[in-house]
DNA sequence: TTGAAAGCGCTAACAC
DNA sequence: GTGTTAGCGCTTTCAA
C-alpha cells in the first residue's frame, strides 16, 4: 500500500530520529556525516519511499539539472542520432533534457527561452545556428551557457562541436582521386554557407594536393536541396566537356545528381562516380548505394553535452571548437574511373 | 543593462506599488483585478523584465508543466515526426517536452520514474508497450498520468492513440486485389505479436470480403525485420508455387522482400507486386519505390498529447483506443497483375 | 558531527 | 479588490 502523499524529507527525520538537517547531509554529503547516523538516514529512506521534491531543491539551489535543446527541426531524422547522443551524456550525469522545436521561428525561440529565465533549465544546447531570437534581441544581455553543435553562431564566442567539413571534403576527394578520377566536379557551391564553404574548400585542397588543376565549369552551385542537385547536374549537361566523378556538398545533393543522371540512362557508377557527404538514413537505399562521408552524430551529441555540463561546473569553456573527423563510408556510387588508371 | 540577479516578484510589488498577492494575481488570474491595478502591475513587469520563477510555483502548485516521454529509441527516425506531434501540442499549452531514452533498459526505465517522484513531470507519454519497470514492480501503486502510443500496453487501463492496424492492412490487401491479384501472400506472421497480428487480420478480413481464398503456405512468419523478409522470400521459392504479389507486415520487411527478389533478378514490379506498411522514412527511395500504407505519426502525436493533458486537467479519460486511419500511398511497387484482369 | 532556523519565490486561504 | 500571511520541501549558514 503507497502512502497517498509522498513522503517528506521531515517524514525521513522523524523515523531516523534526526534533523532535517542531517538527512539532507546523509543524502547530499555523506562524508560529513556519521557512519552510524547514515546507516539510520538510509534505512529510514527505504522504510518510506522518499525522493528528494526536485522543485523545492532546484527553487533552493538554483539549478534544475535540465539542459533545453533548441532545434530548427526535430523532425529532421538526421537529427536523432544527434539526439540520442545528447540524452546518453545528459543522463549518464543525473541532467534532463527538454526539447524545443524552433521552426525557425522567432517567436518560438523566444517563447523557450522562457525555460531559461524561469530556471527550468540550466543551459542550452544550440543546434540553430544563431542565437534565439529573444537573446540576440539584447546585446549585452548576459548569456546563459551554451554549446552550439551542427553549425557555429557567428561572433557570439560560443563553444561550437561538429564535424571537420575541410578535412571531410578532402578525404572525400581524395578518394574520388584514388580511383583515378581526374575530372571531378564540385556541386553546392553556396556563397556566404559556411559548411558549404568549408566542404568547398577541402575538395580544393584535395586537388590541389593531387596536383589537378580545377575546371571552373565544373564548380556549381546547389542550395544542398536534392532539387538542387538535379538542377545543377542537368546545367552540366549544356557543356561539351564533362566530369567523370562528382563530389557533391551533401547526400540530399548527391541523391538529386542520381536521379537526373539515371533519368538519361546512365549506367551508374559505370559512367560517373558520385560521392556525398553526411551519411543520411537513407543513403543506404538509393540505387547504387551511395558512397559518402558519415557525420559521427552520436559522438557529436555526447561530446557538445558533455562540453555544456563541463562548463555549468565551472570549467573554463576551453577551446572554441570542438572538431570531429567524419568516416569515409564505401558502398556502390564510386568505381575505378577506367579512363585513367593511376 | 540587465540586472545581475533576476526581479522577484516582491520588486514588481514595490515598483507598481501593490501588494505581491496582487501581483500574482493580475498576472494569473487578471479577471479578479482592477483594470487600473493591473496595468501599473504590467507596466512594472515591463520595467523590471520580471518573469515567474517556474521552480518555486511549481513547488508551490505542484505542477510542472512538463511531460515525459518514454520511448525504447529516440533515434529511430520513425519516432522523429511522433515527437513533432508531441512537441507542438505541448507547447501549444504551454508545456515542455521531457525525453527518456529506455533503450529497453528496466533500469533506465525506472531511473526516468525519478522525474516523476520528484514532481519535475506531471504525466507520462509512453512509447514503450509496457509499464516502465518501476511502476510495474509495485502493482497496486497509483500510477501517474499516463497515455501509451504505438503499443498499448496490456491490462493497465491506460489510453492508447495508434494507428487503426487491421483497417490500414484491410485498405492495402484491397488495392492489391483492385489490382487483380488473388494469390497475396502474407509475410509477417508473428504469434504473439499484437500489431502483427491486427495486420494480418485486416490481409485475412480484405482477402475473405473479396471470396479470395488463402494458401496457408502463403502466410510466412517473419518478425519484423528487413532480413527476416528477405529470408521468409526464399523459404517460399521451394514451393512449386508462387503468389503474384505479397502484402507484408512492415516496410522493413517489404524491403527485405525486394531484396530477395531482386537477387533472384525479377523484374519488380512486372513480375510480383510488393506492399508494406508504415511510410518509413526511405520508403520512396527504395528500389522500386515502396507502395505502402502511411501511419500518420504526427497526427497521433499530437492527439496522444492533448489527451494526456486533458486528463490532467480532469477530464476523464474517455474512449480506452483512439484509433487513426492510415493512408494509403501509392509509388512503383505494385503493378497490374496481367495474369487476371478483373 | 549535529541541530535550529532562515529563507528560496511563489500561490492561496483568509481577512478586511 | 486588495493585503497579510502561512506554508510548499529543501539546502545551508551558524551555533552548539
Amino acid at each position: 500500500m503507497s502512502a497517498v502523499k509522498p513522503a517528506t524529507i521531515e517524514d525521513v527525520a522523524v523515523i531516523a530520529g534526526v534533523s532535517i538537517a542531517t538527512v539532507s547531509r546523509a543524502l547530499n554529503e555523506p562524508g560529513k556525516v556519521a557512519d552510524s547516523t547514515r546507516r539510520k538516514v538510509i534505512e529510514a529512506v527505504a522504510r518510506t519511499g522518499y525522493t528528494t521534491n526536485a522543485m523545492a531543491r532546484n527553487l533552493r539551489t538554483r539549478k534544475s539539472n535540465m539542459i533545453l535543446i533548441l532545434a530548427p527541426d526535430v523532425g529532421d531524422p538526421n537529427f536523432s542520432n544527434i539526439l540520442v547522443g545528447l540524452e546518453t551524456a545528459a543522463s549518464r550525469r543525473g541532467y534532463g533534457v527538454l526539447i524545443g522545436n524552433t521552426r525557425n521561428d522567432p517567436e518560438r525561440e523566444t517563447d523557450y527561452l522562457r525555460f531559461i529565465s524561469s530556471n527550468q533549465a540550466d543551459g542550452i544546447i544550440l543546434l540553430t545556428g544563431h542565437l534565439p531570437f529573444g537573446l540576440s534581441a539584447h546585446p549585452g544581455m548576459r548569456l546563459p551557457p551554451m554549446v552550439a553543435i551542427n553549425e557555429p553562431v557567428p561572433d557570439a564566442g560560443i563553444p561550437f562541436v561538429g564535424v571537420d567539413n575541410a578535412e571531410g571534403a578532402r578525404v572525400a576527394t581524395d578518394h574520388l582521386i584514388s580511383q583515378g578520377h581526374r575530372d571531378i566536379a564540385f556541386i553546392g557551391h553556396a556563397p556566404g554557407r559556411l559548411v558549404a564553404g568549408l566542404r568547398e574548400t577541402g575538395y580544393r585542397t584535395a586537388m590541389a594536393g593531387a596536383g589537378l588543376e580545377i575546371d571552373p565549369r565544373f564548380v556549381l552551385e546547389a542550395d544542398g536541396t536534392t532539387e538542387s542537385g538535379r538542377a545543377a547536374t542537368e546545367r552540366m549537361f549544356v557543356r561539351d566537356r564533362l566530369p567523370t566523378a562528382f563530389f557533391c556538398v551533401n547526400d540530399a545533393t548527391a541523391l538529386g545528381v542520381i536521379i537526373a543522371l539515371t533519368a538519361r540512362s546512365y549506367n551508374l557508377p559505370h559512367d560517373f562516380s558520385i560521392m556525398g557527404f553526411d551519411d543520411i538514413s537513407y543513403a543506404s537505399f538509393v540505387s547504387p548505394s551511395l558512397t559518402t562521408m558519415k557525420q559521427p552524430r552520436l559522438q557529436i551529441g555526447e561530446a557538445s553535452m558533455d562540453l555544456l555540463l563541463a562548463m555549468l561546473e565551472g570549467e573554463p569553456a576551453g577551446h572554441r571548437h570542438h572538431l570531429h573527423r567524419a568516416e569515409l563510408i564505401l558502398r556502390n556510387s564510386v568505381a575505378l574511373n577506367r579512363k585513367h588508371r593511376p
